[in-house]
DNA sequence: TTGTATGCAAACATTTTGCAGCGTG
DNA sequence: CACGCTGCAAAATGTTTGCATACAA
């Protein structure tokens, strides 16, 4: 394992760009999004090319996977914190958010499964600010 | 909203087996592992039949998506009891495990973000009992 | 009978891979 | 100057859709 956002292999124009893309989005864009920015930043660029730099970054643990629940596609997050997210079941804005889940919880659950824990995705589920004002609360 | 494993629309012979195929499965089966077993029970079925059945009963609430940290597949859950995962990240297997979040935090992230959360999704991951033997625990 | 459900195949959407040539180290 | 990286296009993967026919209600 190396520092968060840095590359393994070749330093090259395009690994730059993609990473720096990243640094600067925190909307949590797909793949497609990643490449069109990427685009403004360094015309030419190939779509494999940015696939390939962002399984890199993944594989090296500088940006995270997200795979929201009814998209196929996968959202990256350079947010190397750990941190959970809330996403609005309406407009689909992703928000990052620190939710700490307590140790006995991980613990109980260690113990029921014999599973040896190392971690956890939590995303939660709800109507954002923006989607409340336009649409009312959820109904109870 | 209706019962949970009740099918809308009509009633088929391939929607009860898909049905039938899924409350027997909880190993959370892919829709290709799905249409798999229910051409042992019923053969001839499309493989476009079980999507639309699983689709169904997914907008239905009658069966839960589950996309897993790495896989681009779709697996199912029959299981509609509120509940969370573990997940091995050696071998893949998937287990059902209760671990509620702490109403407390549920509220903070609320009052943090103006979500009006209605529900998460809480994967934890870690090393299965069958893979500690094999493999040790995870290195500290 | 009437319209929904099915099976097939083609279309789609997204990600991965093969390959010839370019450029970093 | 060797080998990894790039861009393009094709392949792979997984899911959805169009259409003619079959069948539940």
């Amino acid at each position: 394992v190396r520092a968060a956002g840095t590359l393994a292999g070749r330093d090259t124009a395009q690994r730059r760009a993609v990473l720096e893309v990243l640094r600067r989005s925190f909307d949590h864009p797909t793949a497609a999004e990643i490449h069109a920015r990427v685009l403004g930043v360094l015309p030419g660029v190939g779509a494999a090319t940015v696939y390939r730099t962002l399984r890199l970054l993944v594989d090296g643990a500088a940006v995270q996977e997200l795979r929201l629940r009814d998209e196929t596609v996968i959202r990256y997050d350079a947010n190397t914190h750990l941190h959970d997210h809330v996403v609005c079941e309406i407009c689909g804005v992703v928000v990052d958010v620190h939710a700490q889940v307590p140790d006995t919880v991980t613990t109980a659950v260690a113990r029921h499964t014999g599973f040896d824990i190392t971690g956890y995705d939590l995303r939660f589920r709800g109507r954002c600010p923006s989607c409340i004002s336009n649409h009312g609360p959820h109904p109870a």
